[in-house]
DNA sequence: GTCCAATGGCTCGCAGTCATACCTTTGGAG
DNA sequence: CTCCAAAGGTATGACTGCGAGCCATTGGAC
């Protein structure tokens, strides 16, 4: 009965160090927190992650060994994020079962709040940061695209108001990106998706949700052929 | 910056023995191991958690406190969830945030599981499966209403071939299901609820989605309504 | 120049968790 | 009747993760 797979599936991803890890590498792939700012306090993260400091600096070590951030003591010092990234390494090749199961939570996750987002009245500052990510993202290189267009996609997910869809579109973005990371970004793409992204944020600012998960989904169907022809 | 509270939200929701316990509840409570039907042997359970059986069995051990499984030794023993199941407790209030938080979620993984599900062509057991979980939730009682309306829409959830898309969603409908034991279970709502639910799988099956997805959208939205009334 | 608050760096003992192995019970196969 | 495979029940020793406390460093406030 595979309805069982997927509710006795493991209840731990990994031990608290390699989940740790995992999330730190979130907000940093992510563009959460950008390259050169500051991660919060090791004894404030390790509260707000619920583990505790030890593992935690384990887990900073991790990266710093990695080439991602670099920690500076004192007053006003802190783990700051690298103003130049490593590389994303290959990794394990791709399953398509797993590419797909993917790729179906991605579409119903954020063409959902796209919908979602355009529903509801934003306020000014919501608004604001929308447009923000968005021209940060149509400025963006090459090297740090992926990262914009991450940021600008969970801005939109934030705009629902929802913490855990936001906590779940930023789940699937990472194990979308694994995957994008293995084939190449060319600069037309690069200039229609940031058509699409400009389309789908007029939407939600114009409140129209049924064009705003249209505009959603479309955008999400071209990396997701791209993904599927690359791979199959 | 809330985009951080998301990202930067516990690692673990609890210690393996509660989150296993969790799990286990999940199972019987949304119907996945009915009653008088029998849990996977401890030492394959225990593989699949990812949990040692230790921990296992101290979960399985407070589910044989709390009524709702019984042990059995001996060959074709096992453990075996109760005919009778103790009703849930009412645990803490509700605050309105979290309320909102799970119900936006849950429109966005049910309405998207429920359009992605009728733009698949299913097979004839999955086609069957869907049928069948109908008639069962038609044909319950006001007692086992809630397990047998989990296990249609986990049914649903599941016919989108999505093995996260399906876990996210027992996850979600285990929060809601929690709000939901609060308030009262009349007759006619469980009425109206059927017409939709045949509603529902009728474009399932007939392979409409925007139609499946508008019926599994005001579907939700009749219980979300009567949540926000008795809890604001 | 001195102080001090905030930060990263470090250590130790206790709780929880795990892998492994072995014991006990049960009911069908032969 | 006997045997035995499959299930739950138990015990042991090592490892992980945690809380708490203390140390070391830094740069601004005074």
């Amino acid at each position: 009965m595979p309805l069982q797979d997927a509710l006795f599936r493991p209840v731990r991803a990994g031990n608290a160090f390699e989940e740790t890890v995992e999330r730190l590498m979130q907000a940093i792939r992510l563009g959460v927190v950008p390259p050169g700012e500051r991660l919060p306090a090791e004894r404030e993260l390790a509260t707000r992650l619920g583990v505790s400091r030890v593992t935690l600096r384990e887990a900073i070590r991790s990266l710093q060994d990695a080439g991602y951030v670099e920690s500076r003591r004192g007053r006003y010092g802190g783990t700051f994020v690298n103003t130049t990234l490593p590389a994303a390494s290959p990794g394990r090749p791709i399953a398509t079962p797993e590419l797909l199961d993917a790729l179906t939570l991605r579409a119903v996750l954020e063409a959902g709040a796209a919908e979602c987002a355009a529903s509801r009245s934003l306020g000014p500052a919501e608004r604001r940061n929308l447009g923000a990510r968005l021209t940060e993202c149509s400025c963006a290189s090459l090297d740090e695209y992926r990262r914009k267009d991450s940021r600008l996609h969970l801005a939109i997910a934030e705009s629902t108001g929802s913490a855990s869809l936001t906590a779940a579109i930023a789940d699937v973005r990472m194990r979308v990106n694994e995957l994008l990371d293995r084939i190449p970004l060319l600069p037309p793409n690069l200039a229609h998706s940031n058509d699409q992204h400009e389309r789908i944020v007029t939407h939600i600012l114009a409140g129209d949700p049924e064009a705003a998960r249209r505009a959603m989904a479309e955008h999400l169907d071209g990396t997701a052929s791209l993904l599927r022809g690359f791979l199959s």
